[in-house]
DNA sequence: TGTACATCAGTGAACGCGCGTTCACTGATGTAC
DNA sequence: TGTACATCAGTGAACGCGCGTTCACTGATGTAC
């Protein structure tokens, strides 16, 4: 068995300590510059390497830039989930709160990296389906907590409107494929709530309540326990 | 009375024309670069002008972005307004669903615009104060649906999250800024749906629903139209 | 254990490109008398 | 109505800069016998 983390020489193992170091000069060069301003020629500068020598590492701005991404995502997801894995499993609302708290928090400390992945598309970008599975994390951690209170008999709350027909096929595809348990409804609701946890920080960290709300955290803790109860989760 | 844009001479009203070509010509060209990539250059170029020519017309590239963010904002707030406007003021679900729909549609329509106005910040971009009141537009309307709503006896719907202390002041001043007739619980759920209006059209158009939802309008209008009923508007 | 060879990281120069902005200028359009 | 002058749009060259990527190369590290 290859541990592909582990590697063997003494090679290997400064290869990966300065891949990590690039990646780790072009996130703070996020900052400055955004995804579309990024340069491999100004991380290299700034580790003191000639700008051809990056080329050893990653084949292209693009292959980087997709690496952070890929990054951006994982450490998002692993976050959500370990602070929801550390909620009693009965506790549906406080997993969900859990979830939006840590992704926020990992937002707020890494607003340029959460604006890589939720924010415009990098224009001619065309992501790459290895994006994929980190990118669905967070949406399936919400399916498991959902799917615990639909066994546990609950249900998304509030007055019911009808599905559309156009709808159906997708939800139906859904479930089939990551949430077996859940009906077209509750599946529906969660789709809104993801969409709801991430449209929220992002109109923190891009600027839309600005000079409107004050204290960050509380409003969007107030919000997303009003979330949690019309998932049925309180 | 001077009305400003009804320019007198022909040079005036040249000017206005070139102007507006130029914004023309730039927001194209947002497609193909992103924010980040408009070149006064290249927008110069296309209009068969010297580059130094656009320096009389904007003075600086950032002035040229700040118009058309000002412009985007005018005109989706401008398509939702005149949407809303035509549906029956009583119906208040409806007038909710056509602001949600016109926001969508522009939005679909314009898909670079919007991103430059809800997608990431442009870096090292300041937004100046006159963004502000065209930005205002669709939260406004929103409100005044919702003010409308609650002296019809309405309110929102579910069950109730008491409000955390340190959001009070901000629900206080946005109250008597802009929405005297309504409550902290209404007012904080309204801004709950403009997010949830706005995320779900990024969702959309930043590819976070690609092979997830096929049809999208009927899936906006969906979960649109279950917001209109959890803000008791149905 | 020692040697020959292959692999690889990093160098430095070059290609070809685009950018924002400034400036002195020409010539056309508007304005005041 | 005609003329002198001021205003303005657009030109073309220049400054100084940065970018991604390629390529032949040097020298160090690893590997096989």
């Amino acid at each position: 068995m290859v541990i592909e983390n582990v590697p063997r020489g003494v090679r290997a193992r400064v290869r990966a300590e300065l891949t990590e170091q690039i990646k780790q000069v072009a996130r703070r060069q996020l900052a400055d510059t955004g995804s579309a301003g990024l340069s491999l020629r100004a991380v290299a500068r700034e580790l003191g390497m000639v700008s051809s020598a990056v080329y050893r590492y990653f084949p292209s701005r693009e292959e980087l830039l997709t690496a952070l991404i890929v990054d951006a995502y994982t450490a998002i997801g692993e976050q959500a989930a370990a602070s929801e894995a550390a909620v009693r499993r009965s506790d549906l609302a406080g997993r969900w709160l859990a979830t939006c708290r840590a992704a926020r928090g990992w937002a707020v400390e890494h607003p340029h990296e959460y604006a890589l992945i939720f924010g415009s598309p990098v224009p001619g970008y065309q992501a790459p389906v290895n994006t994929i599975d980190p990118a669905a994390r967070i949406p399936l951690l919400l399916l498991a907590i959902l799917t615990d209170a639909a066994t546990a008999g609950r249900g998304p709350s509030g007055p019911h409107e009808p599905i559309p027909r156009a709808v159906h096929p997708d939800l139906k595809r859904l479930r089939e494929q990551v949430a077996p348990g859940l009906t077209d409804r509750y599946l529906a609701r969660a789709l809104l709530a993801w969409s709801q946890l991430i449209g929220l920080i992002s109109f923190e960290l891009f600027g839309h309540l600005h000079n409107v709300i004050t204290d960050y955290a509380a409003h969007f803790d107030y919000q997303m326990r009003a979330v949690g109860q019309e998932l049925g989760l309180a």
